[in-house]
DNA sequence: TTGACAACTTACTAACTAATAAGTAGAATA
DNA sequence: TATTCTACTTATTAGTTAGTAAGTTGTCAA
């Protein structure tokens, strides 16, 4: 056939964009092959399974994740940077559709998932906290950030916050997205 | 018939849960039929479609916590007292099987919904933001809460961290939640 | 030029979805 | 005692779901 091989990027483009509108319940291989122009079957052609499908999405997620945390553009900056452009993340998700994050949606559907991908979403929402943790730590000890209690316990509380404010602005709007971030910005950049 | 005339309510309940821990989108009519014991055409019987039903589910928990609210058991409490009732809601919302907090599962699934669903959805959000912060302000003017900035974006960054945090918890387990939930506390209630 | 292969389409299945219409059994009412 | 009403069941519909099997077509390598 004619059409290139980047069917099969787009596809998971596609699935990537869907779980984070609908959710994973939310959509279907029909949703994709309307989008794409092409036949269900084709779809199952490239990914025998919606199982198979989501894992991929997540997979690669991840691996971008990884990417950036390991390349010197993002890992030699200094912590106050760092924590800027994870908050970017979560802006233009919210800028793009109204698109909450991967984990945040998927932790949702949680208890109707297969095993795969409830193993893949516990990794990558470890990965993005890890990572958190390590900055917030590294900020502390550069004298940047300030707070109270182990980087653990306010990492874990500036994820959910972002995850949830990313679902929340569904209902209240954009504006409530951008006062959550200016807060913690607030809460972690200014002297007690 | 002899069935109790509480079926309905029942309906309700389970609806509630379904909700609450598969999604609007992860759970179906016959579903709660196996559950009931009875027909799927039984609960139409009660509910003519899925809409009516999610929607009198959350009316339900808006009339509930309004009614909380109100009631001088929590409104004359101290502001420190309000938000350990209020935190410990999303607490029994973990403990009892995993679920998470209705407005962030609706929300998670916000496009898919119908009409109605989005304006009780958004209604449910904005009362308890409305009441968290109201809380938040009278506790900062008591002298027991500190936090920089205004009460409104506090309040809306304590709401997104607890509807998220429910979700972090299914991927990283419970004693996540609690230490998202400690973390708060020190925060709100240790002085600078 | 033949044959293998990638990338599809056509055609289908079985299960599930919300929803409806018509019938029924028991309880309450007149 | 007859009638009406409530709370169902039976039976059915049209649409959607993930998934499969078999056939088709264009490209490329031997």
């Amino acid at each position: 056939m004619v059409r290139s091989s980047n069917t099969k990027r787009t596809i998971m483009d596609l699935a990537e964009t869907f779980i984070q509108e609908k959710g994973f319940n939310g959509f279907s291989y029909a949703h994709i092959a309307k989008e794409l122009d092409v036949k269900n079957a084709a779809i199952h052609y490239h990914f025998p399974t919606k199982e198979e499908l989501a894992c991929a999405v997540i997979q690669r997620y991840r691996d971008r994740f990884q990417l950036w945390i390991h390349n010197s553009r993002i890992k030699d900056l200094p912590p106050q940077d760092k924590l800027d452009w994870f908050l970017s993340i979560y802006t233009n998700t919210r800028a793009d559709n109204g698109k909450v994050c991967l984990a945040g949606s998927l932790e949702t559907e949680f208890h109707t998932l297969p095993d795969s991908l409830r193993e893949q979403t516990e990794a990558l929402t470890r990965e993005l906290l890890t990572w958190l943790q390590g900055t917030l730590q590294e900020g502390k000890e550069a004298g940047v950030f300030h707070f109270r209690g182990d980087a653990a316990s306010k990492a874990a509380l500036i994820l959910s916050s972002l995850q949830g404010a990313l679902q929340l602005a569904r209902a209240l709007g954009t504006d409530k997205f951008h006062m959550i971030v200016q807060q913690h910005k607030q809460d972690l950049l200014v002297p007690a």
